[in-house]
DNA sequence: CATTAAAATCCAATCGATTGTATTATTTTG
DNA sequence: CAAAATAATACAATCGATTGGATTTTAATG
């Protein structure tokens, strides 16, 4: 890249042409013969052209870029909606610059920006936990570059957002535990003003009352759901005097990181004491034994069609306000940590 | 983006005063006056000015980005690699394109053009399993553009890689196994061309070597070491009429695949009558029950250092040849799966 | 105050690709 | 074969920022 990446002019002086002919062969204009076409094609190959995507996308003033924020790569879910992501936008022809908040207001707030200086078409985001201004993203709006929400999106936002029905899970996975005979459900929720932990925490309450039990709000544990969370909330529950028969997790890495401590720190069994159930169906929860009860929600078909949605809105093919909520499938897992068969 | 991002002519309009005495106001330059870059930066912020990258990128011939390919995002080890990436990066002022193969070689190829032609100043990769040919990275040693190799680095490559002694990690975990009573270990490995599977294999080897211990051919299970593989590989060596009392595989979600399904497939007990030990300390391998041996490699101090010489080989700081390999420290983490007590 | 030095700012070219318009080459037609 | 029509290619401006050189403004000096 240095000193001599073969540009348009290169090619153009290598075969007596003007640089605008060759741009148009590469571009398959019909303004160029065939002949030329294929001279030209020929010659940029042989030369080892490669289009200098800076230059392209500041005359064009399309990046053919979409940005993608997620709170951690490292997660399941997130890596497969990624991947969902990906695997659409290649297809359509952009490209995908990818940023972590780590849960994190102003790193987030940095991807926002980092991704308009890199003057993307759309932006794909599942917003951090400490999040609740919606500043950096009006940006975006403002300058008119579509915005498509997934998993996660800002309270009051009429841009469209891809999700579960995370209200109807919750309500699954509670409904499942209180059939299984539990009567004292605990519940670990993340911060309620992300709708996720919201709806998962509404769905939660809305079963326990339609099965009459009461909300011990000694046995809502809220926190951000990370590994040491979860062993915080065990420990909490495992204090109080009447403990619950049941955790419900709000995510996968605190179900487990919950039960594998109360496997090791406690007298209590599970499923037999305490039944356990998170929420995402991350791998491990399938490793461990008993395998966790857990809800999936396919990363990749969500990621999927947030893209198609994006790009639809990229090239104006659709009407924002049309499609303002998908709302992608999700399936109860039933495994050994609520279940004794 | 579409309509109306502002520009340093806007600024200079707005103040009456030239584009470029905008520019080197707000690049902080000698040339213009403390009063005139006050006045300067104060109607960018108000206008919400930002840079367009494409521009500077194309004027300067610097991205400021650097590119890096690694086979998943989702394994924890290159999250947590990407993680230390980014953080040297974006001190340093470059930001971050990443690209996963998924362990793929063509994808790969596309990766590395991709890279190419956003035209990143310097590439950090870990190459994919199916990868044996490497015309798809000479291009960027053609350009002078750096190259860093972390982890999985191609043979004979005379670039900076940043890797774990993986011959001598392996050698310890197989030294392990044996000190603990041992004698019939299987090894799970991946392809050996890759020098981590190689070193690994190597390290094995000579461990059972060392301890007078025969190599059994059909005790070395090779794969892509995938979790369908884990479960294989189990499958093949509990078929055998003497099977193994250990495995050693090369990478974590094998070895934890092929637990599971001795645990629940098999007569066999772990660690009692099967020790296992896996490679890399992914979380999974401290939540199940037994917890799996392990080596731990940090993928942020393979990512920082890694990000570290290819921004110093960048600048010029540092010359190539000079720092041919660097060695991060590995370390032998005990867990029940290999065990008793 | 005129002259020179220094400071501040402006002009114009450039990066690589695209694209509207102008020009040249080729073909068609009367 | 000349004129008109059409095809093929060349010219030049542009995207937004940077930067060497020129110009203007201000300050310093005799």
């Amino acid at each position: 890249m240095k000193k001599g990446a073969v540009t348009i002019h290169d090619i153009a002086r290598h075969l007596s042409l003007d640089s605008s002919t060759i741009s148009r062969a590469l571009n398959d204009s019909p303004r160029v013969t065939m002949k030329t076409k294929e001279r030209v094609k020929k010659a940029a190959a042989e030369l080892g052209y490669r289009p200098n995507l800076m230059a392209t996308g500041l005359r064009t003033q399309r990046s053919k870029t979409i940005g993608v924020i997620v709170p951690w790569i490292s997660r399941h879910f997130f890596s497969s909606a990624i991947s969902g992501i990906e695997q659409v936008a290649y297809q359509e022809g952009f490209r995908v610059m990818i940023c972590q908040s780590h849960d994190d207001y102003d790193r987030e707030v940095v991807n926002a920006f980092a991704l308009f200086d890199n003057r993307v078409e759309g932006v794909l985001a599942s917003i951090a936990m400490d999040t609740t201004s919606f500043d950096h993203l009006q940006r975006f709006k403002d300058e008119q570059t579509p915005t498509v929400f997934f998993d996660r999106y800002p309270p009051g936002i009429k841009s469209c957002h891809v999700v579960i029905d995370d209200f109807e899970a919750a309500y699954r996975v509670t409904e499942h535990l209180i059939q299984h005979g539990s009567k004292r459900i605990a519940h670990f929720s993340g911060p309620r003003h992300l709708n996720i932990y919201r709806d998962r925490y509404e769905g939660y309450k809305k079963a326990l009352d339609d099965y009459n039990l009461a909300l011990d709000p000694a046995l809502v544990f809220d926190c951000r759901l990370l590994a040491d969370d979860g062993i915080k909330g065990a420990q909490h529950l495992l204090s109080l005097g009447d403990p619950p028969d049941a955790i419900f997790s709000a995510n996968d890495l605190a179900a487990l990181s919950a039960m594998r401590h109360i496997q090791k720190n406690s007298p209590f069994s599970i499923p037999g004491d305490i039944a356990i159930a998170g929420f995402s169906n991350s791998p491990s929860t399938s490793i461990i034994e008993p395998g966790l009860t857990t809800v999936d929600q396919s990363g990749e078909e969500i990621g999927k069609a947030a893209a198609k949605q994006l790009i639809a809105e990229i090239r104006g093919t659709i009407d924002t306000a049309v499609q303002e909520k998908v709302i992608i499938h999700s399936k109860l897992i039933v495994r050994g940590s609520s279940c004794k068969h």
